[in-house]
DNA sequence: GCATATCGTCAAGATGCTTGACTACCTTGA
DNA sequence: TCAAGGTAGTCAAGCATCTTGACGATATGC
């Protein structure tokens, strides 16, 4: 089986910036949605591991959901309809705009939501000890800078 | 248009290192995949740049490619057979093996990367510049102590 | 030389997105 | 005030990317 993967190919994995955020990326998605999994939130994934975390725990409208997003509506509206089927959200009536709707958790997406938090401060503990301190606090450091909306 | 997105909902955002490198990870490749577009390579996408990340200039044999793209087999065929439509790569027969094939840029495909090597140096300096020489580079220096094999 | 494994392919289906077309409702302004 | 235009949500159809299953052709190991 050694020679599957030949030395020159194996020496030509990238390693510029985008590359290795895409990589960090991908393995922390991984670990978060089979530690949910894991937890027993079978309904969990990746797909919508986005969409949740841009609904507060108090819950939403539809629209703010839509704008934050940066996707098309029908594709929110299909992820809701999901969630919705798992019992994990429920929409009603907004009282205060009689076309809009108002999206918010259910007691089982509330459990889903706190294990989700229990599993953030475990991966992040993790990542701490592998990393330091030092090194951990620069790396969010300079993610949040290019998060930051451009100055030019 | 202000009230489309309250005060609230703006600061419910998270800020945990996994919605942090999931937000750099989509901001990069959706500005490289802007500027490829912009460059008249308007086949790009970003699922086929994990695809030509994995396949040197020199090419590959398309079975080493789907060791490292860690997706099935079919998954891998179909992004090629999308590729070779667009005459961006081509299969021919492994001599060396004749139930394997090889896989390899056309001279199209070649510039294409070209472009993408001068497109990923651009967004690596403005990245610089944003987050001053040492942040980048501590960011780098984490991202790969991340990208590590684990120790225990 | 035969059993077993690997390489590539075809087919069918799931998921997560897209655009287009539509109804219901809200807002604006002459 | 009421008509025009914008916004919220839905339904439908389609595309891209991935999956699993089944298969023929070729290599490899004993």
């Amino acid at each position: 089986m050694v020679k599957l993967l030949d030395e020159k190919d194996a020496k030509a994995l990238p390693d510029h910036i985008g590359w290795r955020l895409w990589q960090a990326s991908r393995a922390w998605k991984a670990e978060f949605a089979e530690a949910m999994r894991a937890a027993g939130h079978g309904w969990f994934s990746e797909g919508r591991a986005g969409l949740l975390g841009h609904i507060p725990r108090r819950g939403t409208r539809q629209a703010a959901l839509i704008e934050r997003m940066g996707i098309s509506k029908q594709a929110v509206q299909q992820l809701l309809d999901g969630l919705e089927a798992e019992g994990v959200i429920e929409r009603t009536p907004d009282p205060e705009d009689k076309r809009g709707k108002f999206v918010r958790y259910t007691s089982k997406g509330l459990a889903a939501l706190d294990d989700g938090d229990h599993i953030k401060i475990d991966i992040e503990k993790r990542y701490r000890e592998r990393l330091g301190e030092g090194s951990f606090e620069a790396l969010m450091a300079a993610l949040r800078g290019l998060a930051e909306p451009q100055a030019s």
